[in-house]
DNA sequence: GTATCTGCAAATCATTTGCATTCTA
DNA sequence: TAGAATGCAAATGATTTGCAGATAC
């Protein structure tokens, strides 16, 4: 899918750290499930929805159910590990943090593919329309939704826009 | 709600007359129905949720229903005259075409309250960046998470972020 | 030991669909 | 009149919840 790389073992125990501080100071349990799909997550790319999530982690934990990936998840959203996203009609599908913080994505209108990109100017603008209404800026959300240039001319024709994005994959036919 | 001004009735009648022509190119029949769900969403104002929007129909045809009301919606989303929003985990609420164009959404994570703003240089940018992938840009969407001023300071205060906006509409009780 | 978590199944919520009836072109 | 739209109710899909048994602290 988009441009996401693998985390590296370290960068995924960092993060399980991460969580382990978060249900500390809640007081909230550290169990082998939460780790399962904590790790399973961190070591999935790109956006995941809980189907796939459910069924990686089930390969190390067969009996897992959705509530528990969906309980999990939201533990992991709250304490800013995850973030939830939601592309037109699609159901959800989560990011690991580390990507969140500075790419936001440009969608075809034709294909659905999905491409990644960063704008630091963007992001400086955002800032301060923020700052001019008082506010303290968390988190945004941007989405660009276009047409991408073969589905400009070939309309109606499939529209692999994966092809420009340079990562070679080809998931444009998903849903 | 956010800054959206009523329409008047001639304008009212001219988002309707755009749907008859759609509905009229796709060769899809104008209904007492369809005209009232269009009507009365036209005549509603900032974010119209399917609740809110069948309610204010159903004043003036009792045994309208959602699948109508959705129906209709789908249609009007279709030719450009409503935009689908979803802000965080709430469902879905649409807006009135003329507005939609310009104006994205800051959204306080304290109150949920829910401000509107232009701001013509990211709209440029977010452009030019949509280009340099080769994508006509079609339409996009741009929310703001952050804090206002209040929530910063009385954290698990209430937030009347609504004070600053300079509409002064008590809705933030909302949700 | 006790409160929390898990896994299952049942519940819920928003949205969509099937179908008999009603209406528009 | 034929084909499309409506309104109802039932179906669906995603997510959440209740609860009995398992587990972490």
């Amino acid at each position: 899918m988009a441009s996401e790389h693998q985390l590296a073992p370290n960068e995924i125990d960092g993060l399980l750290t991460q969580f382990h501080e978060y249900l500390d100071k809640k007081q909230l349990r550290s169990t082998r499930q939460r780790d399962i799909v904590a790790k399973t997550f961190f070591g999935l790319s790109g956006h995941v929805n809980v189907d796939e999530l459910l069924a990686h982690a089930r390969t190390r934990s067969p009996k897992l159910g959705y509530a528990t990936v969906y309980r999990t998840l939201k533990l992991l959203t709250e304490c800013g590990l995850a973030a939830e996203r939601r592309f037109g009609n699609e159901s959800r599908v989560y990011e690991v943090a580390g990507d969140t913080a500075h790419h936001d994505h440009l969608i075809c209108v034709e294909c659905g593919h999905v491409l990644e990109f960063e704008n630091e100017e963007i992001e400086r603008l955002q800032d301060k329309v923020a700052r001019s209404f008082g506010f303290t800026l968390v988190r945004h959300k941007l989405e660009l939704y276009g047409m991408c240039p073969r589905a400009r001319g070939i309309r109606g024709g499939s529209c692999p826009s994966e092809k420009l994005s340079g990562d070679g994959d080809a998931e444009a036919a998903s849903k």
